[in-house]
RNA sequence: GGGCGGGUAGCUCAGUUGGUGAGAGCGCUGCCCUUACAAGGCAGAGGUCAGAGGUUCAAGUCCUCUCCCGCCCACCA
């Protein structure tokens, strides 16, 4: 074994390994004939544009620790691997290489330009499934699926007709958030809203045979030449005689006709609804029902016309007449400039306000109306919620069942067509547009399994275990798979749904191409190692937060990885035949009865999720008692063969804890060390032994303190020899079992704490370092020891005694403390006061 | 406006159903190349647990209010 763990050749080489050994394939027929338990997980796809980055790092790096967990469990675990056709993200850059031709797709036409895509995926769209496995994960790949696969494609069609004939599809004109880039419109969630600094712009509509004026107040004054009218509130003083009075707008001496092609008044009304707020800019507001949300409900209601003014490329049309033909921002500076040479605007203002953009291409939504198709969400609202909230699906963290019945209160139904070509056509005649690939991912946990075949798959994993994804997917993924699931197989998708947080700057910042603070995890590979960036992610991310990312945890899970290798290597080193847990020392019983605790915590909290919790118990048995502790004490071992074939148990158990997390390294060392040709990953995953070592655990845990104190004192004084300093103890201060204790495991206390030799004594030994343990007393005999130091040392710590010893004397003298209190707990102070004490008479004793 | 998280050591965070000398890692300081590991070892310094009030024998932990920080949803034209 080389010096330093060498995780380039060996990660390549395990990888390889697993694979020819088909470790990853789950076999249907061990869950069919009840041989295994199932276990399933649905990886949450990569779109076929992706590239990974530290999203990705996270979230398959949990699901991978459940996977080989629950495999080493002995369960038969599926975990299903798949890619995302990303209809809009993926049109877009073959849009783009067309681009780089001179050509548009219209150029080419929608079939030679699906035929495009395809070609653009077979070249591309595997990249990033292959910079996953680099990862080390352990999904089936033999089962990858796209979702635009045949058989997926017809499970997809089938779904929406099915949901056609239920009449949960309808299609309607409705006011959408359309993105003039993209030519498509967009659902609610793939609306980003962002805060800009614009302007607020005063309008003035004359009033018809009379000289006044009314004025509204707009961010887009380009809209007005779709208003068919002005609101005011019933109740506002400044509006009343104006209700019902027409108005003129500005500039419009053209005929304007609404969505049906009828032609529209030139004059428009002032009416009055409860809906306006008086208070907020002129109190008057322009409704423009095809081209605002809210205006489209007012219009709604009063069965206003809806004047389109712009084509869906965002420039204006017919209705704007002299300014037709214009982009609509371009349009927006025309606009104003000749209403304000001709007196119709009164003012404009620096206004600070929030737009929707598209979460695709960033370009600003447009408010418009449209015919698309919906579906209707609300529809499930009750059972949607009520699967959680009789907890069919546990969500993890808690509280991220409020933010489900959150959405779920609010939502509206979900525009499901797309105005671009890549993806599920919708199976109607004349119908040109394709569905959402988020309707197409809502099927994922079944279609992938082969519905609506009735499948052996089906059969044997579904419902799902567990779904492990980001917060930022809850309402576009999680919800719709709920529904589309409860719907087409009147069953939940899956049991548990793990929600972790985004991956942040050390700022908190998201990160971002444009900011530059993402690291390329290939490249975190490169410089800490797969294991490393595992185990280092781990320790940075908390249960249900955000993961403030720093690349100083990398280095600590390298160099974590590399303790493990280096424990390996002594034991390597030192390698002597595995006949394990024969003769026993004090050492062996104290490490195996912390392994016991540590197996029963990590099953624990793997089970509940705590991926945190767990990469902190696992990294501190092994670094801070293992081998600092235990490790270092067997270095005194006469019977050396049987340390080491002790260490090598405790040792084999602890690869086996951390395989989950740490595959690579745990399979290498597994294999040299214990001349196995096959994986860990077939192992068992280690349960609790029972062992029964608890007052051996606490006899090593009172030498482990003494150690302590010794090193304290060596530590203050710098003393640095070890034959010259000698342990006296005092025999009447101390008690005898200890005395025994310390005398009999003098090799460990003199390799450890460093001393030459322990005496017994019964007088105080001048000038020397002072140990006061519970029932212990000592003196470290030293040379050139400023004692005057040490008294300070030992009055700072007498003071720190006396305090508390005078607030549990007071705690305990309290009536109401002995009265309420349960008795365990008196009793725990009062053995506490006890040994405060005797530690305080000692050290008295000893600064007289 | 509605909803959700968070405020504990210089930094990043743990802290179980309240149980009583508040923990870790990193960073910092000092000493050590002790034959697994300097990507290491040993030791040390560092905290009015955001603030106020309350419940309780007992509060970092439960309740109320306040102040900060972050996120999501809906957005006032």
């Amino acid at each position: 074994m080389e010096k330093t763990y060498n995780y380039k050749q060996i990660e390549e080489k395990i990888y390889n390994f697993w694979l020819e050994n088909e470790l990853f394939k789950a076999n249907t027929k061990n869950v069919l004939e009840n041989k295994k338990q199932a276990f399933c997980i649905m990886m949450p796809p990569p779109n076929i544009t992706g590239r990974i980055h530290m999203g990705h790092l996270l979230n398959n790096t949990i699901q991978d620790i459940l996977v080989r967990y629950y495999k080493m469990k002995g369960y038969e675990v599926l975990w299903q691997p798949g890619t995302d056709h990303a209809g809009i993200a993926t049109q877009n850059v073959v849009e783009r290489q067309l681009l780089r031709d001179g050509k548009k797709r219209q150029d080419i036409g929608r079939d030679e330009f699906i035929k495009k895509v395809w070609e653009w995926k077979e070249e591309y769209g595997n990249i990033i499934i292959n910079q996953l496995k680099r990862l080390g994960i352990s999904a089936d790949w033999s089962r990858l699926k796209f979702t635009m696969d045949k058989d997926y494609y017809d499970a997809v069609i089938y779904a929406f007709k099915e949901l056609y004939k239920a009449g949960l599809i309808y299609k309607g004109l409705y006011i959408i958030n359309w993105c003039p880039r993209c030519y498509t419109t967009l659902a609610n969630e793939e609306v980003e809203s962002i805060e800009i600094e614009g302007k607020l712009y005063y309008l003035k509509y004359p009033v018809i045979d009379s000289g006044e004026y009314v004025v509204v107040a707009t961010t887009r004054p380009e809209t007005y030449l779709g208003d068919v009218c002005v609101a005011v509130n019933p109740n506002d003083v400044r509006y009343k005689n104006l209700i019902g009075k027409k108005l003129r707008l500005p500039l419009v001496n053209w005929k304007r006709k609404d969505y049906y092609n009828n032609e529209v008044l030139e004059d428009i009304e002032i009416i009055a609804d409860e809906f306006v707020d008086i208070n907020f800019g002129t109190g008057a507001v322009k409704i423009t029902p095809a081209h605002d949300k809210d205006d489209f409900e007012i219009g709604k209601k009063y069965n206003l016309p809806m004047v389109l003014m712009m084509n869906y490329d965002g420039t204006l049309n017919e209705n704007a007449g002299i300014f037709k033909g214009l982009e609509r921002f371009n349009a927006r500076e025309e606009i104003v400039k000749k209403l304000s040479e001709n007196g119709y605007i009164e003012k404009i203002e620096n206004y600070k306000y929030s737009v929707g953009t598209c979460y695709r291409c960033g370009t600003i939504v447009e408010p418009i109306i449209s015919e698309q198709w919906f579906l209707k969400l609300s529809y499930f609202r009750d059972i949607a919620k009520r699967v959680v909230e009789e907890n069919k699906i546990e969500i993890i963290p808690e509280y991220g069942k409020k933010i489900y019945f959150n959405w779920w209160d609010n939502v509206r139904d979900w525009a499901i067509s797309r105005q671009i070509w890549w993806g599920h056509k919708i199976p109607f005649e004349n119908e040109n547009d394709v569905l959402d690939t988020w309707f197409s991912s809502a099927l994922w946990p079944f279609a992938t399994l082969g519905w609506p075949q009735q499948t052996d798959e089906l059969k044997a994993f579904f419902p799902t275990n567990i779904l492990v994804t980001g917060w930022d997917i809850l309402f576009f993924w999680v919800s719709r798979m709920i529904v589309m699931s409860l719907f087409f197989m009147k069953e939940v998708p899956f049991r548990r749904v793990y929600l972790h947080g985004l991956i942040r700057d050390e700022k908190g910042r998201k990160m971002s191409k444009s900011l530059g603070n993402s690291p390329e995890p290939l490249d975190l590979f490169e410089k800490y190692s797969v294991d490393g960036v595992r185990m280092g992610l781990m320790l940075i991310t908390p249960e249900g937060q955000d993961v403030k990312f720093s690349e100083k945890y990398m280095e600590v899970g390298r160099n974590y990885a590399n303790k493990i290798w280096n424990i390996g290597r002594f034991l390597y080193l030192n390698r002597a035949e595995y006949r394990p847990l024969e003769k026993l020392e004090i050492e062996d019983k104290w490490i195996l009865h912390q392994l016991d605790e540590v197996i029963y915590k990590i099953n624990k909290n793997i089970q509940e999720c705590e991926f945190n919790n767990t990469a902190k118990i696992l990294y501190d048995f092994t670094w801070h008692k293992f081998a600092d502790w235990y490790i270092e004490t067997i270095k005194t071992r006469y019977d050396k063969e049987y340390a080491i074939s002790n260490a090598l148990f405790v040792f084999e158990n602890i690869l086996k804890l951390h395989h989950p997390y740490m595959p690579f390294i745990t399979e290498e060392i597994y294999q040299i060390l214990f001349k196995k040709k096959s994986s860990i990953m077939l192992e068992n995953f280690p349960e609790i032994y029972n062992f029964e070592f608890k007052r051996d655990f606490e006899k090593f845990e009172f030498l482990k303190r003494l150690i302590e104190e010794i090193r304290e004192i060596k530590g203050i004084f710098k003393i640095q020899s070890r034959k010259d300093v000698k342990l006296y103890v005092n025999v009447q201060e101390s008690d005898e079992e200890l005395l025994k204790l310390s005398k009999e495991n003098f090799r460990i206390i003199s390799y450890l704490g460093g001393i030459g030799d322990i005496q017994e004594t019964s007088e105080k030994i001048k000038n020397s370092g002072v140990i006061a343990l519970d029932k212990f007393l000592g003196f470290l005999a030293l040379d050139n020891l400023n004692f005057q130091s040490e008294k300070e040392r030992l009055i700072k710590e007498l003071r720190e005694l006396e305090n508390l010893y005078s607030s549990i004397k007071q705690r305990l003298s309290d009536s109401d403390f002995l009265e309420k209190a349960p008795s365990k707990i008196i009793e725990n102070q009062r053995e506490k006061l006890l040994s405060i004490e005797e530690k305080i008479k000692r050290l008295k004793k000893i600064l007289q």
